[in-house]
DNA sequence: ATTCTATGTCGAA
DNA sequence: TCGACCTAGAATA
């Protein structure tokens, strides 16, 4: 369930279950094989999020492994001696801890120079202290493009994902065709403070939850909802179901492949 | 048993 | 805009 906010929990939860111990790694599957023989028998230095990468510090080691979980990839800490189930690209292992990497876009080892352009090409990442907003801004206000497509361009925001931009485009009542320079600097500004406040209650609780205390489920006396993402939201993958607000039915649109999910009455272009 | 789906990104057409 | 990547679990038959 890869979004930022993923990611930045990932990174805690590898700084505490590994940080300053001597790893073992091993690649199962085979296709991080090299790889992880260079790191095996390292001390974990640390492992920081820039939006969905990943990047993990070994002692002794100049390069940094690149992680990226694409839509599928998992990556798991469990407890001491797992068995290896399914394709396990990477494992990491102490006495007391098993981390598991599967299905990922990129495991993969960088120099010092290569990790400057992956971070070079990233727009700001709401969930690190080192943010700044203004270069999102500046992309989005010379930008033609819908505001729909920005929010999900990385090198404009990182860490965004589908759910997120739904769920960020409702809360601010955004038409999602409304091109980046239409948006106005309130909105925006808005924008960027409630999705950092967002980004860091999922990285908390590990689910990502949009809805407002007036329309939780409680409040307006419905069922709370169960679903991969494993919180409550307006919009996400609610296509056909009334809007929380307004009562009008949730639209889906596949752009470039990616569902898009909005309620046509509440986010008008005003 | 098979098909479908997904919170992502890249490169080709 | 489309397919490839590559994985597990859910949905369908």
């Amino acid at each position: 369930m890869p979004e930022g906010h993923t990611l930045h929990r990932l990174a805690t939860e590898l700084s505490v279950n590994f940080g300053g111990r001597i790893v073992s790694s091993s690649s199962p599957q085979g296709r991080f094989e090299a790889g992880a023989a260079r790191i095996n028998g390292h001390v974990l230095e640390r492992a920081e999020a820039w939006g969905k990468h990943l990047l993990i510090d070994f002692a002794g080691i100049v390069e940094r492994v690149h992680v990226h979980l694409g839509i599928y990839g998992s990556f798991v800490v469990a407890a001491a001696d797992q068995d290896v189930v399914g394709q396990v690209r990477w494992r990491l292992a102490t006495p007391t801890a098993t981390a598991d990497l599967r299905g990922p876009t990129a495991c993969e080892l960088l120099d010092s120079e290569a990790t400057d352009e992956l971070i070079a090409r990233l727009g700001p990442d709401p969930l690190r202290a080192d943010a700044d907003p203004e270069i999102a801004w500046r992309r989005i206000s010379t930008s033609r493009a819908p505001i729909s497509t920005l929010l999900m361009d990385q090198r404009v925001l990182a860490g965004v994902g589908n759910v997120y931009r739904a769920e960020l485009l409702f809360r601010h009542r955004v038409d999602p065709d409304l091109p980046g320079r239409e948006l106005g600097r309130e909105t925006f500004t808005s924008m960027w403070d409630d999705l950092t406040n967002l980004m860091r209650v999922g990285e908390r609780t590990g689910r990502i939850d949009t809805v407002d205390p007036e329309h939780e489920p409680a409040a307006m006396g419905r069922a709370p909802r169960i679903d991969d993402h494993g919180g409550e939201v307006y919009v996400y993958r609610r296509t056909d179901q009334a809007c929380f607000v307004c009562g009008t039915l949730v639209r889906r649109r596949v752009i470039a492949g990616r569902n898009l999910f909005w309620c046509p009455s509440c986010q008008q272009r005003r």
